[in-house]
DNA sequence: AACAAAGTAGGCATGAATGCCTAGTAACGC
DNA sequence: GCGTTACTAGGCATTCATGCCTACTTTGTT
């Protein structure tokens, strides 16, 4: 039963969807077209606001072309 | 922007989690426990009727003694 | 500086994740 | 059989992820 710091857990996983899209030469926006998700969703996520959902991580992963363990790396 | 059949990613991972589970030898309410959610949930999760976010995903691969990455071997 | 592209901020609506609860079913040993 | 443990079913309330939209700020280029 261990805690989890939630906020450092979103904000680390945001900085690795970003360095990730990075690496890729990618927009926001050109990744939200790849995901079918919406842009302003990526920002959010980036910046650890929010708390993606099991589809939208697997979308990130694909989308990022990137295995899902690479985007815990930081974790 | 590829097609993502939904159903069948929540029911795969769900299938992994319970054989994660069941390499560890727990039960639905030990392992909710661990990870400090309801146990109600865990039975959701196993069979793909949910689709569980970022910090649950997390706390079960806590929970379970295994990284993420394993949790979608079946992706 | 001016302009364009990229990203952020914030609000609002809708649907869904989670917690909490009760009742029911399945799978086990005795 | 009986009893116990494990799991499923379903409802209900609250919180939040996501989509959609507009406006604003930052960054980079010329």
């Amino acid at each position: 039963m261990k805690v989890l710091n939630e906020k450092k857990a979103l904000q680390d996983f945001g900085k690795t969807v970003r360095v990730c899209r990075k690496e890729q030469a990618m927009t926001q926006s050109a990744l939200a077209n790849e995901m079918d998700v919406e842009i302003s969703q990526i920002s959010r996520i980036e910046r650890g606001l929010t708390n993606p959902t099991l589809l939208t991580i697997i979308r990130l992963a694909s989308g990022l072309r990137v295995s899902i363990g690479r985007l815990f790396a930081a974790t």
